[in-house]
DNA sequence: ACCTGAACACCGTTCAAGT
DNA sequence: ACCTGAACACCGTTCAAGT
């Protein structure tokens, strides 16, 4: 089983963000969830940051793969499924688009394959006229833009204020209505 | 002098989130430039959270400030000062927007304070014909996601990306053009 | 009312040693 | 090659005591 302890780690790792956000993710309690010493991380990555850049890596495969799958349904459904992928897992979105002190090549990779994933979805919904013509980066940066201050907003509980009962999806489907030819 | 010391005790916080982002704000090194111990901090702040609480207080003032004095030219002048405010103080951006765990009174009634002076900028903007007419918190939210999107992407590299050179500004500026009556 | 110094529990990281 | 247990430095927090 080449690799098992290193998935469990980053398995427990990725579990523990999501129980408790980062300061409950410690190398200790990694450890104990994955079997292993509290040092056994050290053999597979290089520190704590590391370790953490390899849970966000993966999260950003898992958003590259939403887009393409659901680009089929056209911009909206893609920015739908992002949308709640972020939403339903608000500690780990909140750590892939943290700030990141060491640029580790894996998640760099993983971040423009999100990326490029995105932009497919633009200049598909730009063939079916669902988004203007263009230059389609500019237009993926824009959609991107609002999607993660929504996604931000809401985490905060800055949106739905007062009254307001604005969701991140109300905001992503009103820029959609403003963009469309 | 009443409050000098917690103002001191303030005034390090910040300048110590400011070089070193969060993980570089220790109570003792906080104390050490203070000037007292390292727990006088707990005489004016019941724990690390509530002393960033009101880092973040301070700063969402300051947003709230910018924001009234910027609105006299129009939301697009109001929304730079914001952008660059935000830029030029990254750190204090995500301490503010952020997660937070307890519900600071303060903290809550600042981001409010700033959120109306937003608001107001929008509710201007739609007298001089800058912004179309329409709910103005729905505006104002659209406007702040966007721009807060913008912010964060930028911080963390994932724009002008790619032979991009798209600034939070331009998107802001396409999203005003879109809005535009 | 405000501050200090010692102490405690916890964490990231390192090291010598084991298989 | 991978793992363990002890150890070190550092940090948040608490406490008894001082003015």
């Amino acid at each position: 089983m080449a690799g098992s302890t290193r998935d469990a780690i980053v398995d427990a790792a990725t579990a523990l963000l999501d129980e408790g956000g980062p300061a409950a993710v410690t190398l200790r309690e990694v450890g104990r969830r994955a079997g292993v010493s509290h040092n056994a991380p050290y053999k597979h990555f290089a520190d704590k940051e590391t370790l953490l850049a390899a849970v966000a890596a993966r999260e950003l495969h898992a958003y590259a793969a939403l887009l393409t799958t659901d680009s089929e349904g056209g911009i909206a459904a893609a920015l739908t499924a992002y949308l709640n992928q972020a939403l339903s897992h608000p500690a780990r979105f909140r750590l892939v688009f943290g700030p990141w002190t060491s640029d580790d090549a894996r998640l760099g990779d993983a971040a423009d394959t999100a990326r490029d994933a995105l932009l497919d979805a633009v200049t598909a919904s730009q063939r079916t006229g669902e988004l203007p013509a263009g230059d389609p980066i500019a237009l993926a940066e824009l959609l991107r833009a609002t999607s993660h201050g929504a996604i931000e907003l809401a985490l905060g509980g800055h949106l739905a204020k007062n009254g307001s009962t604005t969701t991140p999806a109300d905001l992503v489907s009103r820029l959609l209505a403003l963009l469309a030819p």
